[in-house]
DNA sequence: TATTGTTATACTCTATAACTATA
DNA sequence: TATAGTTATAGAGTATAACAATA
């Protein structure tokens, strides 16, 4: 009983486990890190965001902020520009060189997705889906819960 | 069609960051970082085990098992020991009190799988794994492909 | 007063390189 | 010669606290 749900759980934490290695992997031949990837993806997602908002959406101190954009800047990923309205902000936008980056990733990510799951019946991968959506909307309400 | 395939890729990231923010929650109030507690598990499977074993097992640099041993017997978690045969080798085992935090960890984790995956009938939780191993097994030979 | 981003400082995790003691 | 673990050093990511400029 009890054991296909560990064995679920076993699965899954496997899975992220290894989605994570090849992160990892993929990122310094790009010259970025795992958390710096983070800001070129959110900014690939928003267009230009001021630094407290790229805080908010990474969940992390405005200080740490400063030396992602800082490192992101050094190595030709991002500008900053300043905000036309409010002159205390700093907006921070891809460069081309990053926009190049971004939607390279982008499109690893398809090829990534049809390489994993290319060989899987639509129907079963369907069903696959309904599950994890119902698995993560149930550990959501657990987080929610618990905070 | 390939949308479905970058939607179960979506969601499985989704779930994963999920899973990485629980278990970053729940580690602070066991005294333990996410480092430190993959150490703790590795010997809660294995029994006692030489630095150099926790190295190859932790895909970690030697100098870093120092660290995180160093800190996890300041904290009590764990204690060193010569070899019994290598005196060149160190072996780390649990303390009484690190084995009560790893069966803690263990339980926890059945508990949480139930609460995950207790509300899934049999056959869709059945197929859910299967479809799961496979996707494993696929990312594995990828991972492997390309190292 | 509150907010934006900075400097200053510190902690954790990780790595490489050089070293000692042992095999 | 090779291995186990250490010291020394460095870099990335994160955090808090204090501060200047601006709202």
């Amino acid at each position: 009983m009890a054991d296909h749900r560990v064995a679920a759980l076993d699965r899954v934490l496997e899975l992220a486990l290894l989605l994570h290695e090849d992160l990892e992997r993929s990122l310094p031949a790009l010259g970025l890190t795992e958390a710096r990837v983070k800001v070129v993806w959110v900014l690939h997602q928003s267009g230009p965001c001021a630094q407290r908002d790229l805080a908010r959406a990474l969940d992390v101190a405005p200080r740490t902020v400063t030396g992602l954009v800082d490192a992101l800047e050094d190595t030709g990923f991002v500008a900053r520009r300043p905000h036309p309205t409010d002159r205390r902000a700093t907006l921070v936008a891809l460069t081309d060189h990053g926009a190049e980056v971004a939607a390279t990733l982008a499109a690893g990510q398809v090829e990534f997705a049809d390489q994993l799951f290319g060989g899987i019946e639509p129907g079963e991968l369907a069903a696959f889906v309904r599950t994890l959506g119902a698995t993560v909307e149930r550990l959501r309400g657990l987080l929610e819960a618990g905070a």
